[in-house]
DNA sequence: ACACAGTACTATACGTTACACAATACCTGA
DNA sequence: TCAGGTATTGTGTAACGTATAGTACTGTGT
């Protein structure tokens, strides 16, 4: 998986799931990574920039099973970036579904066209 | 507008492009500046790569109007490597969709699901 | 003839962010 | 006590968008 997708949405995807609860930084890994592949090494950092940026707060819970939870919650200037965060993805999504989705969409379509296309210009 | 969401995708859009029909870099940079916020600066390495690993080759042509343009066109190779980055985009996309879409989607909904949980715990 | 705008491309340096690698620490069950 | 799941932190690296700057060619207005 290109790895460089993520980047810019990892962070809206984190914000996301604290929008709806306060999570832990464990929770938020596994539930990001049934969807998409992510470890620890990635969505910790982004908690911690989070909370630097005043987009979330911490507090500690001890738990029965393993060390300390570290839970975040959303502060509301943290909902309003996600707002915006969401607006801005959602305009650049439009943007680069108009360039991505001229003409044939599909994979045979797309194939067809640049098959005829480099056959006529004795490309091999 | 996050440049980090161009990651990766600003790659799949240029061949895109390249894969309906040659182009030279300014023509590629006006057609993508159409849809989304990108310079100069950023398409053109992007080609010099796509070259430098195969995906495309150049040939250069006289202009009457300015310096000679440099045409990018996609090989074999490139093609094979666009339908990959396309369906690796899709699926990442999916699973974005997923995080980002639960429960509510739209803002209002976010706003009042959030205002409700943060007022009852005292928040402020 | 010269400045200037538009066209077209190259090169260097920097900042952000995902992530590999590594370490720490707590608890439970065999 | 040792493995394994839970839970977090820190260091270093690589990719890529992009700011900045520069080269070079052409046609037009003065």
């Amino acid at each position: 998986m290109n790895t460089q997708f993520k980047r810019g949405i990892l962070e809206i995807c984190v914000l996301a799931l604290l929008a709806e609860n306060d999570q832990y930084g464990y929770a938020i890994i596994h539930a990001l990574s049934q969807h998409i592949d992510v470890g620890e090494n990635t969505v910790y950092p982004i908690l911690r920039r989070l909370t630097k940026e005043g987009y979330t707060e911490t507090y500690l819970t001890e738990s029965k099973a393993g060390a300390p939870r570290k839970y975040y919650t959303m502060t509301k200037l943290g909902f309003a970036h996600y707002m915006k965060q969401r607006d801005e993805w959602s305009a650049f999504l439009a943007g680069v579904y108009q360039i991505l989705n001229r003409g044939g969409k599909k994979h045979e379509d797309l194939y067809r066209r640049f098959k005829a296309r480099t056959e006529k210009t004795t490309t091999e």
